[in-house]
DNA sequence: ATTCTGACAGCAA
DNA sequence: TTTGCTGCCAGAA
């Protein structure tokens, strides 16, 4: 169990804001939180998401070249691939074809992470 | 308690 | 341009 405000919820929160068939990448998630070099931790946060119910849409997260660094972790073959497609993102070769246009970036979509923790307390 | 290892990314060589 | 090292946080051994 973890910590209310720890890293990883905030990751979580940040994940499930990402609009139905847009993308991001772990750093812009890190960098959001405040810590930029973290995006590793990132990943390791969504891989305790696994076979979550309601999906928890890990899949909208590629690494910043828009590959699906991510993709054995949803189990058998090409799962996470699959769930991109199934939103209209096209992915060619483990790769995101249209990266720039369906990237997400939270730190212009989203208010800053000092604002939004005050909105939930 | 200490060490290792990640779904990454930035920077030094 | 490519390779390698390092940071960051949490959890497992």
């Amino acid at each position: 169990m973890e910590k209310e405000n720890s890293f990883f919820q905030r990751v979580y929160k940040v994940v499930e804001k990402i609009p139905y068939g847009r993308i991001t990448n772990y750093g812009a998630i890190a960098r959001y939180l405040g810590s930029a070099r973290s995006a590793r931790m990132v990943g390791w946060a969504l891989n305790q998401t696994k076979f979550q119910v309601p999906v928890f849409p890990a899949h909208r997260v590629v690494n910043r070249q828009g590959l699906l660094s991510g993709k054995k972790h949803f189990g058998g073959h090409d799962t996470m691939a699959q769930l991109l497609l199934s939103e209209g993102v096209q992915v060619v070769e483990n790769k995101i074809v249209d990266f720039a246009d369906r990237y997400w970036d939270p730190i212009k979509e989203l208010p800053p992470i000092s604002v939004w923790l005050d909105n939930e307390k």
